[in-house]
DNA sequence: GAACGCACCTGTGCGC
DNA sequence: TGCGCACAGGTGCGTT
């Protein structure tokens, strides 16, 4: 489920094996996964080492030390998993059952590095996920960059900005939300919880959240509490899962996590005193899950 | 411009 | 057990 904190969760699971090693040789069992692979892709990473790992909204960045930088989406399928090579094993790894996914193996980093050559492998069913190639100087005019919204941790989103971004516009909360020109990295799962934690209604139009002086009013605070708050637990939660999948079979991408809202169709809200269900309805295509009591 | 619908592709879970 | 169907976390394009 690679929203924004579960990407963040796969760059620091990552790191360790990627940062400052040397790509032997990129292995790619097929031309394409969304789109095509870029043009002469193996043979631009082959001898290249991993100068850092970083992130923008949902997109993983690879940064290489001739100025190259690898822009991977995970789609809604893609997970990463370390392997270690013929010197080393992974904790854990002993004997451990190979992936029965093994022929959704798309791209395979075979890296040289102080722990005899690891392999970081990216498998992805559905085939959503994509890699491109840019470099770190034109990051910002990279088209997927160049629109993108403020991410939701940090200083840059604020109240203030949302209220500018929402003021009169009618489209529902949910959507106003998932637009990652509004909000770079969130996705249907934590608009859903965000709205839940501010007991707004998906349906909800963004302008009234909205002065007719263009000020965020009170819950506008209160969402843009919530979105920051949403993230950030969920971004703890996927380090307490890192350790244990990395002591498992070092697959990255996929972790428990419990909702609140999201997929608890017929469930009793758990706001505090609230007697409500948990209902699904379709907003743009999407499913919104939401208790019609206490969000308004 | 806004708001949908749909395509991309495979796996899973459900009802019958 | 097996079949058909609905649905799934994202993004981008086309249509109205």
């Amino acid at each position: 489920m690679p929203e924004l904190p579960e990407v963040e969760t796969v760059r620091r699971g990552l790191s360790p094996t990627m940062e400052g090693a040397v790509i032997r040789q990129l292995e790619l069992r097929r031309p394409d996964l969304r789109f095509p692979l870029p043009r002469e892709f193996a043979a631009r990473l082959q001898g290249r080492r991993i100068i850092a790992l970083s992130r923008r909204a949902k997109y993983l960045l690879i940064d290489l030390d001739d100025g190259a930088t690898v822009i991977a989406h995970l789609g809604m399928s893609g997970s990463f998993r370390i392997e270690a090579g013929e010197a080393g094993v992974m904790p854990g790894d002993f004997h451990h059952p190979r992936s029965k996914n093994e022929k959704h193996d798309h791209v395979i980093f075979h890296l040289d590095g102080a722990d005899g050559g690891s392999r970081v492998i990216y498998n992805d069913p559905r085939r959503f996920g994509f890699m491109d190639l840019t470099t770190r100087n034109e990051l910002d005019i990279y088209p997927a960059f160049r629109d993108l919204g403020p991410e939701p941790v940090g200083n840059e989103l604020s109240a203030d900005y949302l209220a500018s971004r929402f003021a009169g516009k009618q489209q529902p909360l949910k959507s106003a939300l998932l637009d990652q020109k509004v909000i770079a990295g969130l996705g249907n799962i934590y608009v859903c919880e965000a709205l839940w934690r501010s007991h707004l209604s998906p349906e909800r139009a963004a302008a009234t959240l909205v002065t007719p002086t263009g000020r965020p009013k009170q819950q506008l605070l209160v969402l843009t509490e919530a979105i920051r708050a949403v993230i950030a637990d969920a971004i703890a939660a996927g380090g307490s899962s890192l350790r244990d999948h990395i002591q498992t079979d070092g697959t990255l991408g996929y972790f428990q996590h419990s909702f609140s809202v999201y997929d608890r169709e017929g469930s009793s809200c758990r706001t505090p005193d609230c007697s409500g269900n948990v209902e699904r309805i379709t907003q743009a295509g999407r499913s919104s899950f939401y208790c019609r009591i206490c969000q308004k």
